[in-house]
DNA sequence: TAAACGTGGTG
DNA sequence: TCACCAAGTTT
């Protein structure tokens, strides 16, 4: 069994000379870091980077984020997915300052009754923010340690967890946990990757047991694959004396809170185009006629593949829209294209925003 | 507890 | 191309 005090030290050194010049990593302001560590969650470093310039830019402090508006959030996060990720994190911020004064918890208790911060980012605040001595075990730190300890469980079942969780607190060398943290999971990511580690420039190789057995890709354990749904949906631009029709989806579920122009999953034996007018119908109460084909778009989100037609659509002449019954959304506006850019829209929605844009008959 | 929740990069 | 994957949390 690699010796404790042995792995921090060669991953210490090797952290001192590695890690990457990042925002947060000048100062460690706690607002700062519960920021990132939120961005970061299943989300890539350079992205989440890109995203932290710009909300601090902002929100260069709490107050300000918990005065913002939560259309004006979701719109600086569109684009960078779990948009729950964005609404908690506004939540949690007004909660910093009514409850807290204005700081982030330092306390484990505090912290996680946060919306949004559950038990990895709890340690990673605690420990990269405040120096405490807690884990932070998110994939990386499974992987390396899994690797490095040769551990053939999984980090997703209820035993691993504990195990894993147990292992990281047991090696952290007393008062480092800001670093041996960051250190453990910057290795994971540079170079105990999930595919073709890069084992030989490995500080840990020397003590990694799935290195001396051979069992480097069995580790860590992974679960097995679920199947890829492919989705056709049918969608309507509806357009009425220069204005489009956009409305805001429900709070909770997928894409909440954001904009969306209506539309729906095409059932089986129906039309790209029929689904495009019955889900018109069917979230508004507006019957619409189609004006021909605007976009095809594809995009995936978690096991989903969509395809999504996209329509022109406007009302019957002479006919004027009513007030929308709203059965899929929270709220509706009639706005012209160029208003289009200020609203948070879902990546596909952007996209078919951008088609609209360049389409002829709008332009 | 398992499923839902986004998106873009990668080999 | 396409399955896999990323500094997870919530219900």
């Amino acid at each position: 069994m690699p010796d404790a005090s042995r792995f921090s030290s060669l991953l210490l050194d090797w952290f001192r000379q590695a890690k990457r010049p990042l925002p947060w990593r000048d100062g460690y302001d706690p607002y700062q870091v519960w920021l990132s560590e939120v961005m970061l969650q299943q989300t890539q470093m350079d992205r989440a980077v890109e995203y932290f310039n710009r909300f601090l830019a902002r929100f260069p402090d709490v107050h300000s984020l918990a005065r913002a508006s939560e259309e004006e959030v979701l719109r600086l996060w569109e684009g960078l997915g779990y948009y729950g990720r964005a609404r908690n994190l506004l939540k949690a911020a007004r909660a910093i300052v009514d409850v807290h004064g204005g700081a982030v918890p330092s306390s484990a208790a505090e912290l996680s009754a946060l919306p949004g911060v559950g038990a990895y980012t709890t340690g990673a605040v605690l420990s990269i923010a405040y120096g405490q001595d807690m884990a932070a075990v998110d994939a990386n730190v499974e992987r390396v340690l899994a690797r490095v300890f040769d551990i053939a469980l999984s980090p997703k079942a209820p035993e691993g967890r504990r195990r894993f969780a147990g292992l990281a607190l047991s090696l952290i060398p007393q008062g480092q946990a800001r670093d041996f943290n960051q250190a453990l999971m910057e290795l994971g990511a540079l170079v105990c990757t999930p595919r073709d580690p890069a084992c030989p420039r490995c500080p840990l190789a020397s003590i990694c047991l799935a290195l001396a057995k051979d069992t480097v890709d069995l580790r860590p354990a992974l679960p097995p694959g679920k199947p890829v749904v492919p989705i056709g949906m049918g969608t309507a631009v509806i357009l009425h004396e220069g204005l489009i029709y956009v409305q805001k989806r429900l709070p909770g579920g997928v894409w909440g809170g954001l904009w969306e122009f209506p539309g729906g999953q095409i059932e089986p034996g129906e039309e790209p185009e029929q689904a495009a007018l019955r889900e018109v119908r069917e979230e508004t109460g507006f019957v619409v006629r189609s004006l021909g084909k605007l976009a095809v778009i594809k995009h995936s989100y978690t096991r989903y593949r969509v395809t999504m037609h996209a329509y022109l659509t406007g009302f019957p002449e002479g006919a004027a829209p009513c007030e929308p019954v709203l059965t899929a959304a929270s709220s509706f506006r009639w706005l012209p294209l160029a208003k289009l850019e200020g609203l948070a829209f879902p990546t596909a929605m952007r996209k078919l925003a951008e088609a609209i844009a360049r389409d002829p008959r709008l332009a």
